[in-house]
DNA sequence: TGTTTTACTTAACACCGTTAAGTATCTTTG
DNA sequence: CAAAGATACTTAACGGTGTTAAGTAAAACA
């Protein structure tokens, strides 16, 4: 009897189909094109259709975050060569600054909104965030062991450079940075950039 | 002839009734709650009479958002009294942090909403939160003459710190510290802040 | 072959920002 | 003082949003 099977199979493709044509809005024309309706459209079926695969559309762009994700560890994979903790840092933090401005939609969706994954889910389905940031918290202890980031404590530290991170990113997505009314704003990035791998790499030992 | 003159007067009061409102509805239910329509019944006009007071949502929300730097700087003030500069730093990083966390919506409007403010106005009009900034940048100013953040320009430093603050609650009221699987996630918050701070104050010289 | 389940659609609800057109009321002018 | 004009505001509508209830046609099962 493989008829249960041949429709549990279309329903999954059925749910791929709507969650590929929803990335390829999310990707061509940003996150506000992305409606219930407008992805109807783009798959030629009613909008209602998109409600018997997808609760809400909370939990459709909770299933789109983890595009973003993935395309992030795609970025990071290069990192595992760099054998060096502090150079493997500094080569992220890069490459993490580079995949936000590249995909600003996807970076919105993955840590600058606030409504769609907090509500939905019961509580442990961030895995693809947390794999990230484990990512980040392994070269922490790395560089700890090399003598740096002393001092503090793993969590602390991780979190110190994500926070950091995340903030330089956010104010440029978020088109703060006319804050610096002159105009070599680009430089001021990079330089506070450099500046924070500075004080990691100066961050030793804290002499009280 | 002071007709002209009343009428200016009753068309500024009008304002400042919309404007008041707004800012009620803001404070009180938050970000959702503030719309044409809820604005209107709440002032008890049509929705279509904001229209003839602000050009349209981005403008009201760009005049919302001079309320909450008029906060913010309301909550910086204490500080003027504090003379050490690195102490002083200290105290505004607490004092941002606790701004932000109190009062998310405004925080949202100021730093993490992309359009409300970016797209209207023409260039200049980011005065209150220049203000903010100008003030972070004399204090960086200070602690370098101290002999504090050497190596580094004022604005690097400067965006360093606020990338650094602005990140951490920036997460924080986007609700991913989930990101952190186990319980103490607000120590790690004030572990991550005072991490940053010895940081800086450890900074003083950078040794090639 | 008749009955039930499944997949999907139509129509609607209640919102949203925004605009065009209309209506009183107040002010100015002849 | 009355006609003309400006002002302040409203009604109704457009096109959009997320979402739900009810209905339909086809497929699967008995």
């Amino acid at each position: 009897m493989g008829i249960s099977e041949r429709r549990e199979r279309e329903k999954e493709e059925m749910k791929e189909l709507i969650l590929k044509t929803a990335n390829k809005l999310f990707a061509e024309h940003g996150f506000d094109k992305v409606s219930m309706r407008n992805i109807a459209d783009a798959i030629e079926y009613s909008p209602t259709t998109i409600y018997l695969y997808f609760k809400d559309k909370n939990e459709l762009f909770y299933a789109l975050h983890l595009e973003g994700f993935r395309m992030l560890a795609y970025e990071f994979r290069p990192l595992l060569e760099v054998k060096d903790p502090m150079e493997r840092m500094y080569q992220m933090g890069l490459r993490y600054i580079r995949f936000a401005i590249e995909n600003p939609d996807y970076y919105q969706l993955m840590f600058l909104v606030k409504d769609p994954l907090c509500t939905t889910e019961t509580d442990e389905t961030w895995e693809a965030g947390h794999n990230a940031h484990a990512f980040l918290e392994q070269v922490v202890i790395e560089c700890q062991e090399q003598g740096y980031l002393q001092g503090i404590t793993m969590r602390a530290a991780a979190l110190m450079i994500w926070s950091f991170v995340h903030g330089l990113v956010s104010l440029q997505i978020c088109d703060r940075m006319k804050l610096y009314q002159e105009v070599d704003r680009e430089q001021y990035v990079t330089d506070a950039f450099e500046a924070f791998q500075l004080m990691i790499r100066n961050f030793k030992s804290v002499e009280k």
